[in-house]
DNA sequence: ATAGTCGATTTGTATGACAAACCACCGGGC
DNA sequence: GCCCGGTGGTTTGTCATACAAATCGACTAT
């Protein structure tokens, strides 16, 4: 069997592959799935791991299964859009500029908040993760490194709110700043250009000054945002801003 | 309106269950939850039954299964925060003063953005929805249907901003306003005291001024928070396991 | 003392069987 | 003709059992 990127479970294998049929859309709503016989024999597994794979699709709001009908995919109304899995299959399949324009919505609307949330109540030991997920953005060598850090910077902005809640959004800030990141071509000239915006960020997380670090935060998303689009309207332009 | 948490099957019941005993903190992050075959013994049901209940808690990022060791509880960072049913069985447990401070943030995060935006994008059938709503609010003779209504304004706000994902966020806003229902001792005279806090929210999405739809929710929830407090005799009460 | 091996433990997967719920069809009564 | 209820076939829900795979700890050989 293929170990390439499925080193999942063979459960989860088979979880993936159902859900990206249906996030990609080759099932819509509505239709029902062959009887889970059938099924477990296409997918060469046993009834057993299919059925696992059903039940946590279902508890993703992807599907519902009756007895003695089958499993009937939901209106994506039912969908737990903010799933990791979820946004992660929705991404995979094509990214259109729709989807990225919501996701840039949910950071307009998630992150300055957290950030002045996190200006408020930010412990020392939070400012100090913040101020090393900085540090490693600005010694960052490679793309990955920075990516890396990148992530590790958001996160610890919305683990500085002290709010659970906040703080599981991360999974819209992760699939949103990867989609960036595949969509932008960037080079290792210019991956670094908003790390001016990061350290504003930090800094008045550091002094405690909500508002200047919501418009902070805010100036870099749409800085982002204007980033992206620029690279992917003018195709060869690199950005150097 | 959601049946999540009302009568399931077998593995509902085992997974609602071991979710309430987690999330309630009887076993706590770290520990090791016994074996499949004496849990399910002790939970009168097959191992395959407690086997589709734990991979769903594992989808929630309850716990984690790995063979040859067991089911560990994670960390709560794992734990899926916003998801339905861990949210519901977190205010079953203990609606802590401190939770329901995080339930108002998190509406002020939202909602006010979320009016903005649907002020900015509604449709006409989407207003209609949201008139709609307003009107059962209006018209509402119990308590019950005033409920019902309210939540699906709220939605229906949500829905108006033509983003699934802000929509996915429901399932918190419906929790807050559950527990505020529950927390807040109203009486049949003074439960639609925050009607014309809608009718502001609902006339600046119908003449699309989204900072007026903005101030209008804001105020909204900021008022509701006060009116929760006041009920509740400003004292420290619930803090009990 | 360290590395490798073996065995015990626990989850992962497969298989077969039966119960329960559902749907469509059919036949009788009005 | 139309409505009603039974009836059988279909599909999921649950159970029981068996074995494979992974992990951990202890024991042994060098």
């Amino acid at each position: 069997m293929r170990k390439t990127s499925a080193v999942r479970s063979l459960y989860g294998h088979v979880m993936h592959e159902l859900g990206q049929r249906i996030v990609g859309g080759k099932v819509k709503p509505g239709d029902v799935l062959p009887r889970e016989e059938t099924l477990a024999e296409s997918l060469q597994v046993s009834r057993t791991a299919l059925r696992e794979a059903l039940k946590v699709l279902s508890a993703k709001g992807l599907i519902e299964s009756r007895t003695g009908v089958g499993a009937r995919v939901l209106d994506k109304r039912h969908w737990n859009q903010l799933d990791a899995d979820v946004l992660a299959w929705r991404c995979a399949s094509m990214p259109t500029d729709d989807f990225v324009d919501k996701l840039v919505e949910m950071r307009e609307v998630i992150e300055p908040a957290a950030a002045a949330s996190a200006a408020r109540r930010r412990t020392a030991e939070q400012l100090a993760a913040i101020d090393v997920a900085f540090r490693a953005m600005d010694e960052a060598q490679t793309l990955d490194e920075w990516t890396a850090a990148d992530l590790q910077f958001h996160d610890a902005v919305l683990h500085a709110t002290g709010n659970e809640l906040l703080q599981s959004l991360f999974s819209v800030i992760e699939t949103a700043l990867g989609t960036f990141f595949t969509l932008s071509a960037r080079t290792a000239s210019n991956f670094k250009y908003s790390l001016p915006h990061h350290q504003k960020v930090l800094e008045a997380i550091r002094r405690k000054q909500p508002e200047v670090a919501r418009k902070a935060m805010h100036s870099m998303i749409v800085d982002s945002q204007a980033n992206l689009q620029h690279s992917r309207g003018r195709g060869r332009r690199k950005a150097t801003a």
